[in-house]
DNA sequence: GAAGTCCATGCAACAATATTGCGCGAAGCA
DNA sequence: TGCTTCGCGCAATATTGTTGCATGGACTTC
């Protein structure tokens, strides 16, 4: 788990009540050195506490609109959450490996968009 | 649509009979500016042909699996099929709007990664 | 030409993932 | 004590994709 984060903290600085539920998810996906997806969370959380389904999915809708949790793309079918860039968590590019199906962070800045052309037709709007 | 693909020609070269139902796919997924999702080329399809929305599923595999078509991930909750690179598509980034949930091709070669200190641990495998 | 085989497709059912509606119970407040 | 708010659970539904099975046409073999 991430050392340097206070996740009832980081929640309640978003104006949430850090509920135990809240706390939970976002430990989940915290520990996960990549972002995961709700099915995952869910289950995880599932082995030390009692909790339901459509309660993960509303917590990270609530997580993702306030801007704790970052919600991608998996690659796959489904969507996945990793904790949102902050402070202790740059901004990153993630690798998704087709054949065996896995999900690596990579470092910060590796990832460079030559926008070139796009940006003309951008600005003037 | 794109005027230097012959898509039943594609098709066959690729080891397949060119079904009326395939070309159908093929067209709508060439006609489109951007990779779509299957339930909008059933819809699209469905337009002028009878297709079942399983033969659709089960001829994107088809394409997928011969490399005529690209399944990527679309952001959102589903997969998006575009037109495999060849050598009149060349392989591109996308580019998706979260706001607006728009998937809009970027030009070859726009996006660079910096595998800088994957290269090593990769090189061993 | 009849019988057998292959294959593209349709239909129904199912599976995985996500969302919505409704209600309950605890906490906070008048 | 009664009212409101809100976190959460349960059931139902929606969306996306998959599987099993049947059918009908094309093609081959006898």
């Amino acid at each position: 788990m991430c050392q340097r984060c206070n996740y009832p903290e980081l929640i309640e600085t978003h104006g949430l009540d850090p509920t135990p539920n809240r706390v939970r998810i976002m430990e989940v996906i915290g520990n996960n050195p990549s972002p995961i997806r709700a099915q995952e969370i869910f289950t995880t959380v599932r082995r030390t506490a009692e909790i339901n389904r459509v309660t993960v999915y509303r917590i990270l809708d609530l997580l993702v609109e306030r801007g704790l949790v970052a919600r991608l793309s998996g690659g796959g079918r489904s969507l996945v959450y990793g904790i949102a860039p902050n402070e202790n968590h740059p901004a990153h590019p993630h690798f998704h490996c087709k054949n065996c199906d896995v999900l690596q962070c990579l470092q910060p800045g590796s990832l460079k968009v030559d926008i070139g052309d796009y940006q003309r037709s951008f600005a003037g709007e």
